[in-house]
DNA sequence: TGGGGGCATAAGCTGGTCTTATGAGCGAGA
DNA sequence: TCTCGCTCATAAGACCAGCTTATGCCCCCA
């Protein structure tokens, strides 16, 4: 092989893995039963599709599905594969929401203003849901802290807001739509995953962990659960970083439960219960004070409550 | 715009994200910072990369990157486009994972054998784990229920296979390696979803459920918990369906917490607390009695172990 | 005042994916 | 039994996206 390290089987990702098309493409033959009919749902003819299928069923070394004069069915390992590229096209669904709304439109119908960590995790799945009930609302999105939320919706230059954290900035009022726990995750392999008594506050203030920086609202929130502050053993500037750090065993850290979902099913992080403390915080929506949400700013809030 | 339903911006999913070499080369911009460091990586030439960026930027509607003489940083925006982009990119890679080991290599040097839903949501994970520590082993996959597991160990046509259920089959040994719990969910616009106190034994096997069909692993712990028969609301045959009915509103599921974590954690899906029984089942990986597993079999075994 | 790193532009090639046109298997109904 | 209607497959040609090479500009630093 070349320079880098690669796979035996082909070049880079993109070249092992089939493009979005063709995942949507076989989704729609799981779903119908035929090679034309999913054809005609995502808009290409027939012998595209019978093409397109076939020639993922060679980049993947797999028969995916069983052809027959009567229609097309998944096989064993197709009804696999499917599930896999069903997750793959649900994440690029969550990109696409996301990015659309970051598409700075002064005309967009909704314009909604948050929290980095609600609008990173939470709003790509709330604007799905908010699109699959009004298809025409365009949304447009700003990400920043509590403050800029705040001054924009002052300032009338959104709609609504959702910010995270222990205090509702000034002139807002506020609904509060979820919870957010902080728990602590370590990696597999680190010694706190076997034990199995709860951590106790004490000790989890005595030991160093992965933090976001100081003045982050996660660390607020533990700071003020702690009684006291937190040892860090690495600060980092981003949730991304810390969540990457744990996973690679750096020590054990303190994220959102929101971002660590996925990396929990997979096993990638377990999660330590803790004893005596909680480490919740409120996710609020806010607007300005008086105005209360109308239209599309009132779907979406609905949405948003569990 | 033309006859099915399509967004004001572009015309399907495929057209409005872009392709996975995109996605890779703009978090190898993210982490390196700069595009010409970012092309090498990923193996094009600077200007591709160049214009690959530009255009997704033109694609997305959205400023990705500041460009400097001196290198290349995100824009805000950029940021949280970068994180959307990482989780589609390692939806990828575990639909790499899964796909590479579901090719039928006979030569494999690790031939693994699984139920399916350790094959679908935990085996690409642990499959990508293994591929780090050991680029070279090849592993094939096959998925079938815990006879087809059983069988296909003693025949010696695998090395090690996964279980989960009450029983081992004969003829195995078996270590547990996870507990998986089966929880009560609901759509958030269920009226459980904002019921205070947890759910009582009586009252689940009073309530009619979307369950998996009968037989199904799911299904035997269920009835074996409630000390009689689930009663079913509708009959479906595979989790995903299962899912998709829950979240669509159909009424109370009852499921692995593995297949549902992404679907809490965005609030697809709500859990309601139970009272006074456990729906605990045992994950196992499971091995012909006397030939505990060795080699790359066994690192696979310590990886899976939390 | 030259490197050397960074990025952008231009021109030409290549390959993949679409299209249209056609053929062939199977089942149901006249 | 013939034929229609459904399924999928194959073939030939058009088109477009992305790559490469070659070049130029800008900025910083030695």
């Amino acid at each position: 092989m070349s320079e880098t390290e690669e796979r035996a089987t082909g070049g880079t990702l993109a070249h092992r893995v089939p493009d979005l098309g063709a995942l949507e493409l076989l989704l729609a033959v799981a779903r119908l039963g035929s090679l034309g009919a999913a054809a005609r749902e995502v808009g290409i003819t027939q012998p595209a599709a019978s093409s397109r299928i076939r020639s993922m069923e060679r980049q993947l070394g797999v028969a995916l599905v069983d052809r027959s004069p009567r229609g097309s069915r998944l096989t064993d390992a197709g009804a696999l594969v499917t599930d896999w590229a069903r997750r793959v096209v649900e994440a690029a669904e969550a990109f696409d929401a996301g990015t659309q709304a970051l598409r700075d439109r002064r005309d967009s119908r909704l314009r909604v203003a948050a929290s980095m960590t609600i609008a990173e995790y939470l709003l790509p799945g709330w604007l799905l849901a908010l699109r699959a009930q009004r298809p025409d609302t365009a949304v447009s999105l700003l990400a920043g802290n509590s403050a800029a939320v705040a001054e924009r919706l002052l300032a009338d230059e959104a709609d609504l807001g959702f910010v995270e954290g222990l205090t509702v900035p000034h002139g807002l009022d506020s609904a509060v739509i979820a919870h957010d726990r902080l728990i602590v995750v370590v990696a597999p392999a680190h010694p706190w995953a076997r034990r199995r008594r709860p951590l106790a506050a004490a000790e989890l203030a005595a030991t160093p962990l992965i933090l976001r920086e100081r003045g982050s609202g996660t660390r607020q929130v533990l700071d003020t659960a702690l009684g006291g502050l937190a040892r860090p053993l690495i600060e980092l500037s981003s949730t991304t970083a810390v969540k990457a750090s744990a996973v690679g065993g750096a020590g054990p850290a303190v994220l959102s439960e929101l971002v660590v979902g996925e990396e929990l099913a997979m096993r990638r992080l377990v999660a330590i219960p803790l004893e005596g403390i909680a480490l919740r915080r409120d996710l609020r929506a806010v607007w300005p004070t008086g105005h209360r949400p109308t239209g599309p700013a009132r779907e979406l809030l609905s949405l948003t409550r569990a």
